[in-house]
DNA sequence: GAAGTGTTGTCAGTTACTGCCATCACTGAG
DNA sequence: CTCAGTGATGGCAGTAACTGACAACACTTC
C-alpha cells in the first residue's frame, strides 16, 4: 500500500514490493497469487466474520434481516476498526479498473459465502440466491458512500440508509 | 471463441488466435485492450440498447420499472437472436475465474449506464443508483439461469420471475 | 502524381507469473 | 548431541501478455 499510494499501482513493480518487504520476487508470489491479489488479504477476515454473524442469527428471521445484520456486525467489527487503513485501501483501488475489477469478484464470493450460510439454515436456494446478492449490492452501495465521506455516518447507518432507498424504491 | 472452446482460455496464447484470424498477435492487442476482452466484443451493443429502451420509457414511471423494461427489451432483441452463441460464451466465461472477474466489471458498466440515463430523466442520484444495482443484479441473475437451461423460459420471463423474487423477499 | 491517412507487420523490451532445484533454519526422535 | 524430515526462501531459467517505435503498404483526395 505504501507503493502503491506513492507512486500508483501500474508504476510499482512486484520486485520493488518485494524489495521493500526484505524478500525476493519469487517468494511475494508464495504469499500472493498475483500483485492486485495484495490489496485484498483482509477479504477472508470479512468473509469469516460475516458467514458467524449470519450463523448466529435467531431462528426463523427473515433471511433479509439476517444478511443486512450480519453485513452491519461485520462492518463494525472488521471495517470500522481499520478505518483510514480501508479508506486509503478503497482510494487505490477506486482509481485503477484493474483493481476494481478483482474487488468485485470479492464481493460476489462474499455473496456466495451468504448465500451458503443462508442454505445452512433452510433458506431455500432461489431465495437465499436472492438476499445475499441484495444484501452485497446494499452493502457494497453503503460502503462506497462510506469511504468517500470521512466524518459522515458510520458503515451500519449507512447500511440502514441504503436498504431504506431500496424499499422505497421497490416496495 | 473456437480455440477457447477446443482447447480452454488459459491453454490458447495470443498467437494462436491472431494466427487462426490471420493477422499478427501485434494486431490483435490494436483490436483488444487485453486477451479477455476479446470475448467481451457485445458488450456495446448490449449497453447502447439498453440505454435506447431506457431513454424512450414513458415518462414519469417508476425508475425500476424503466430499468427492467429497458432490460427485457434489449435481451429480447440482443440476446435472445444470439441464443447459441450467449450460450457458448457464458460457458466459457462461467469457467475461469479471470472471465468471470471480465464480466462483473461489465455488468456495473451496464449499472452505470443505466444510472446515468436515469438521472437524464431527472430521477434523483441515490434512487437512480439504486434502481440501476437492483435491475443488474436481477438481470444477472435472470441470465445465469437462462443460460444453464436451454429450451426454459425465454430471458424476459427470466427477468419478471427473479424480480418477483425479490419482491416477495423484501416487501 | 503527390501528399496525406489509416492499417498492418516487425522488432525489441518490460513485467507478471511459474516450475525446478538448492539452501538453510527449525523441530523432533533416537 | 546428531540426524532426518519439514517448511520457507533464494536463484534461475523460461513463457506469455502487453507496449512503444518505426517502416511498409494500400487507399483516398486534391
Amino acid at each position: 500500500m505504501e507503493l502503491f499510494l506513492e507512486q500508483g499501482f501500474d508504476e510499482t513493480a512486484v520486485v520493488e514490493i518485494a524489495a521493500r518487504a526484505g524478500v525476493t520476487e519469487r517468494t511475494f508470489f508464495r504469499y500472493f497469487a498475483d500483485k492486485r491479489e495484495a490489496l485484498f488479504t483482509g477479504t477472508p477476515i470479512l468473509a469469516g466474520a460475516v458467514a458467524d454473524a449470519a450463523a448466529e442469527a435467531t431462528p426463523d428471521s427473515p433471511p433479509i434481516t439476517v444478511v443486512l445484520a450480519a453485513l452491519k456486525t461485520a462492518a463494525r467489527e472488521v471495517i470500522e476498526p481499520r478505518a483510514v487503513y480501508a479508506r486509503r485501501r478503497a482510494y487505490i483501488i477506486r482509481t485503477h479498473p484493474d483493481l476494481h475489477e478483482r474487488e468485485l469478484l470479492k464481493l460476489t464470493q462474499l455473496a456466495d459465502v451468504l448465500r451458503t450460510t443462508l442454505q445452512a439454515r433452510d433458506v431455500d436456494e432461489a431465495a437465499a440466491a436472492v438476499a445475499a446478492d441484495v444484501g452485497i449490492a446494499v452493502f457494497s452501495g453503503a460502503f462506497y458512500r462510506w469511504a468517500e465521506a470521512a466524518g459522515g455516518p458510520d458503515l451500519p447507518a449507512l447500511i440502514d440508509e441504503t436498504y431504506a432507498d431500496l424499499r422505497k424504491l421497490i416496495c
